[in-house]
DNA sequence: TAAACTCGAGTTT
DNA sequence: GAAACTCGAGTTT
């Protein structure tokens, strides 16, 4: 970049993404997709076994422990059903059985199983979509952490699950899903990482947020609180973007876009300065040009693209010795 | 607002969608995806039709008709299958076959017939969400012929299949869909709105441009090509979401943010002043705020919910009079 | 029924 | 195998 903060990119082609990642990613989802169709396929043959015991279709609306599944399949996500009040349901299943069951025959309920399937099949898209999010937290962990080790920075990592703060040198690669945060000593200063953290100052969750400082006990208490609330402690923040469908790169860098423009906007009402970095997997031609010139300007302070192996290892070089 | 171009919106809170509103949406979404399911139902019957005939779940790889159906089956959807090659299938749908079909024994067919239905119902989902946009614009379109009648402006409008202007008086409500653009006079200023044009000055496309005059041809002229390239012919643009999830509601208001961003920075440098509009159907607290102060400071020109009728129709009475 | 995060399933131009 | 549009299926804090 201009100010030569990652010596990879030296020009927004640079940070575009190659087909043959794009290729990889899409496999990869595939491969972890059929393993979680699992316990979907479980659930349809669960409700399944349940429906085969009623002889008529209207009788099925009687049964409260299947109403979810009854819905479900005419439609209506887990998310949709939060919306709905039992009348709207009822009425719904009503007229949704009325017009794909009893008109389905003795096959009524093969054509309700199947519509189940249907949308545990778009649930089953929604979940993917959270755990390709997931993985490329933990890639940027590794990274991380690996950084920290070749400097020989003492660190330790805020474990999710016990709630406590575990030595580096016990850090393995399969617990990176745990890290909710890193924190670690580069000489005199010690720096403090979180993810997914809600910032006050913004009001918004933010991917990565890096404090100056590490001088604050866990989460959840009111010192946290105070020293989450105070601008002076941040030093960067950044948004990671772990989709690797070229159809989705230039929305997603829309939204990571705004989403770092607030940043800057409520730290610049506080005449604070932070650091912003974008980091993402799918980045296309037109995007790459944006990002580059938006370093270049030093608007956005650094940026990877996260299948770029060494563009990885170095932001993650620059951001541990930040 | 502040300079009182709609005057359904005088505060922040009247942007906001509410309960109700978003319940009537998840329930129209789930009807038609019913309804659209069928589709999906089909494929998997006929797909059935086909595997039945094997023996062995191997054998399935030899008969390429299927094998775009036994790709989606193993978690590929459409979008995924155009970045693989044939080799990189094969070995997908080799492994695929052992690990999830040789161990379901007799019952293979069932099993395969199931995951392809859980990706048809990501696919179902997909399509759904383009449907969802589509009835938004035909909403608008509505909505916007009824403001030309109501003020008595001739127009006509460009219909998609038969690809010529139709006189606005043989409009009808279920034509609505058809509709790529209208064009109309309000006594002498003359006005063309086309919908989803990519608009040369930004490259790219944009849900709602309006040019301040309708000198020219059709599309796919050179004419047509010269008269988009030039900036002096652009009144308004704007962005159109008819999404009805508040989860979402943020996300894709930071989409248009940053997409507005760009249009005022590419006609900007052009030293080009035009208006900017955003019309969404799911508005929440804190981007209500946004968009409200944005509007004050005239940075965005108006704005409106599209699931209330009086914002609606006061947008659309501005816009076909501006 | 808090708010806003994950991202790719479609689609069009 | 162009590029960028549609939006809600999940999820977390």
């Amino acid at each position: 970049m201009g100010h030569n903060l990652n010596k990879y990119i030296n020009k927004p082609e640079d940070l575009e993404t190659t087909y043959e990642e794009t290729k990889i990613g899409f496999l990869s989802i595939a491969l972890r997709k059929s393993k979680e169709a699992n316990y979907y396929l479980g659930l349809a043959s669960a409700f399944r076994t349940i429906v085969d015991d009623y002889e008529a279709p209207l009788d099925l609306i009687k049964n409260d422990d299947i109403t979810i599944s009854m819905c479900q399949a005419a439609g209506i996500s887990t998310k949709a059903i939060g919306y709905l009040e039992p009348k709207d349901t009822k009425d719904l299943l009503t007229d949704f059985i009325q017009e794909y069951l009893i008109t389905a025959g003795d096959s009524y309920v093969d054509q309700l199983i199947n519509r189940f399937l249907l949308s545990q099949g778009d649930a089953l898209g929604g979940r993917m979509r959270n755990i390709v999010g997931g993985v490329a937290g933990e890639k940027l962990t590794q990274n991380i952490i690996s950084a920290l080790r070749i400097r020989n920075f003492d660190f330790e990592y805020f474990d999710k699950h016990s709630k406590i703060w575990i030595k580096g040198e016990y850090f393995q690669e399969d617990n990176s899903n745990l890290v909710k945060a890193i924190k670690w000593k580069n000489g005199d200063k010690s720096r403090l990482l979180y993810y997914d953290l809600t910032v006050p100052v913004v009001k918004k969750n933010i991917d990565i947020v890096l404090f100056n400082n590490s001088n604050v006990n866990n989460k959840k208490t009111k010192e946290f609180k105070e020293f989450i609330s105070d601008h002076h402690n941040y030093l960067a923040l950044g948004e990671l973007k772990g989709g690797i469908d070229p159809a989705g790169a230039d929305e997603h860098w829309k939204t990571a876009n705004t989403a770092l423009t607030r940043i800057r906007d409520a730290f610049g009402k506080l005449n604070s300065e932070v650091f912003t970095i974008f980091i993402g997997a799918a980045i296309e031609a037109a995007m790459a040009k944006e990002i580059y010139a938006q370093c270049e300007s030093q608007e956005l302070t650094n940026c990877a693209n996260l299948t770029k192996q060494r563009q990885l290892s170095e932001i993650c070089d620059w951001f541990v010795t930040l």
